[in-house]
DNA sequence: TAATATACTGTATAAATATTCAGTACTATT
DNA sequence: AATAGTACTGAATATTTATACAGTATATTA
């Protein structure tokens, strides 16, 4: 994240002070008054400056459009969304994050590292529809009926695992309009990312 | 707490959502668009209603004025999760809460009550399992297609709730294995407890 | 040395917004 | 029968607000 100015924070803790407090945002005139500016100009470059670093989001035309980012997820503001790309890995980084979920880290009972957005309905028949965000848990500690995040060359996919032998693992999808996914570890590469502890569906 | 009417229990969801999604509370004119009123005083209206209830806040003079009212949130110490018995109705009462759960009062977008522990398969193919918490939001604003918490004659029941006509109402499971209900107001009582607004599952 | 970012004042203005007034219609209460 | 609350449309308007433009000044970087 990028450094940020003494003036550029006032600025900052200014509008969060007055959300705090008011439960909206400040107008630029609201923050020249806090801080003792003259000229809404003032506040103004000091918003497309903060805008620009990424610490917060103005709705253009839209008055008291000012909105804080969320950035610092150490899971104290929540757990992070990730977006289940149908090619790609899902990883942290900030612009695979959708958004934060703000609940206990024992929420389903053992810990868990962040949530993935499901695409599909590959896993129906387990209630795994689409859109639900899925509790995954970073481990490699997987047994046979674990719904796991496999990783197979670049695709990202959620399925039952089943180790059939040393050397063969089969991916079983909950759907019948889908087919098993068998991986001969002798010429594919599978990563396990982790396995669902837990699901929370928005309606 | 004052009792609110239809109407203006959907121009506070309304509210919420929209801070939810932007930061910032709406003005007469994002109500309007949001709930298809042609006048922005429709809005003012239910927004001065709802001030004198005692559920928001209104700035005078500044744009974007709106704030929620905290009013007594008994929700501190977490939700309530209450079993569905295949008979019986749900209460709140204490005998029938078997924990509670800690996450924000608006987890699921909007605010909800309690949530339900669900008993059976019926509504298997919206991925709706065994065990699983609904999000349970009390409420007669109800939709069809709407996913209801309905009681008849002490029965509890969670379906898809669709109104044919004044007086029959059909509650429709999701699994062909389960048959619909059909409901004659006339010589049937039914009380709609609640819609579905959410779902959490822990494996 | 030029360019760029910061940090302001001051003015102007178009657009956004709250708010009032005038209606219509229905319902419940006194 | 009168009053008050709900639930709207439609129009008018004063105020709020974002935002652009014109300056001044300093510090940092290429």
């Amino acid at each position: 994240m990028k450094e940020i100015t003494i003036q550029q924070n006032k600025v900052l803790d200014c509008i969060q002070e007055y959300i705090n407090k008011t439960g909206f945002p400040p107008t630029r005139a609201d923050i020249c008054r806090k801080l003792g500016f003259k000229s809404p100009n003032s506040a103004e470059t000091h918003l497309r400056a903060l805008e620009k670093k990424g610490y917060i989001t103005i709705e253009s035309g839209a008055s008291r459009g000012i909105s804080l980012v969320n950035h610092g997820n150490d899971h104290d503001n929540g757990f992070p969304i990730i977006g289940l790309v149908a090619a790609g890995s899902p990883t942290l980084a900030s612009e695979n994050i959708e958004k934060t979920v703000n609940c206990p880290a024992n929420f389903f009972g053992s810990n868990f590292d962040y949530f993935l957005r499901v695409k599909g309905l590959s896993m129906k028949d387990a209630g795994i529809m689409e859109d639900d965000l899925i509790a995954v848990k970073k481990t490699q500690d997987i047994k046979n009926g674990d719904i796991v995040i496999a990783r197979i060359e670049d695709e990202v996919t959620v399925k039952y695992f089943e180790r059939k032998s040393p050397e063969l693992i089969k991916l079983k999808p909950a759907n019948k309009d889908f087919n098993d996914i068998e991986v001969d570890l002798r010429n594919t590469e599978i990563f396990i990312e982790g396995k669902s502890i837990g699901l929370i569906r928005e309606n």
